[in-house]
DNA sequence: CCGAGACGCAACCAAAAGGTTGCATTTCCC
DNA sequence: GGGAAATGCAACCTTTTGGTTGCGTCTCGG
């Protein structure tokens, strides 16, 4: 098995993500990133409900968390999903429950003996 | 299949998780009580960097988030991970992978046509 | 060529977050 | 009984965050 720290090692390697993640429009760009595929920054900004501004501001967080990345193409930036942080982050959250499970168990071996 | 919007708003449920994840002492405090098991304020003060206030305010973080919930036991209270949040949130970061899977995919066939 | 579209940069602001200190309470246990 | 342990409550402070407005720059296309 994995050394005791071996999750929350990967769990701080996550942590940008959560944090990026935990804000409602952020969440939702990303939502939109991954189920409309890559789009311009005036694309992301339709329907968002704050400025262009705003929305550039979080895509640089979500950059930050190497969630998105861009590519620029003429005058326009297109962002597009990252999905390889999220894979990690859904694991290391699994991980998390697991090492949960497993402390349960010596817990209640423990009482029981 | 799940319409558009489901996964969608799985990860708007999963928000708050991701929210209280994104400070590295709760994070910490979630990567403990997961190894550990359940542990009163003052155990999980010791080795955190910061006051047992602060890590009172942290819990509750994490509890209004469902994470971890406590058990008062005489002048002491036992906080608890709460493992079903965690999944849950694990579950809709790898939906969104999928998602933009499916989305990439219907970008490359619109391409090649 | 030149107007409109798509962005970048910077200054500024109010609210929320993270943290501390000080003091009151409740519960153990010698 | 009484001190020490474990917490709760509240006031206060500084930094970070999320957001805006204003203006300049670059690029496409008729």
């Amino acid at each position: 098995m994995s050394r005791p720290s071996a999750s929350a090692a990967a769990a701080a390697r996550a942590r940008p993500v959560f944090s990026a993640l935990g804000d409602e429009t952020r969440l939702a760009l990303v939502a939109r990133l991954s189920a409309g595929g890559p789009q311009s920054i005036a694309q992301l900004t339709t329907r968002a409900g704050v400025t262009r501004q705003a929305i550039t501001k979080h895509l640089a967080v979500l950059a930050g968390a190497k969630v998105v990345h861009d590519i620029r193409r003429g005058r326009e930036r297109i962002w597009e999903l990252d999905p390889q942080p999220l894979q990690d982050a859904s694991r290391a959250l699994d991980q998390i429950s697991r090492r949960w499970d497993e402390a349960l168990g010596r817990l209640r071996a423990l009482v029981e003996e």
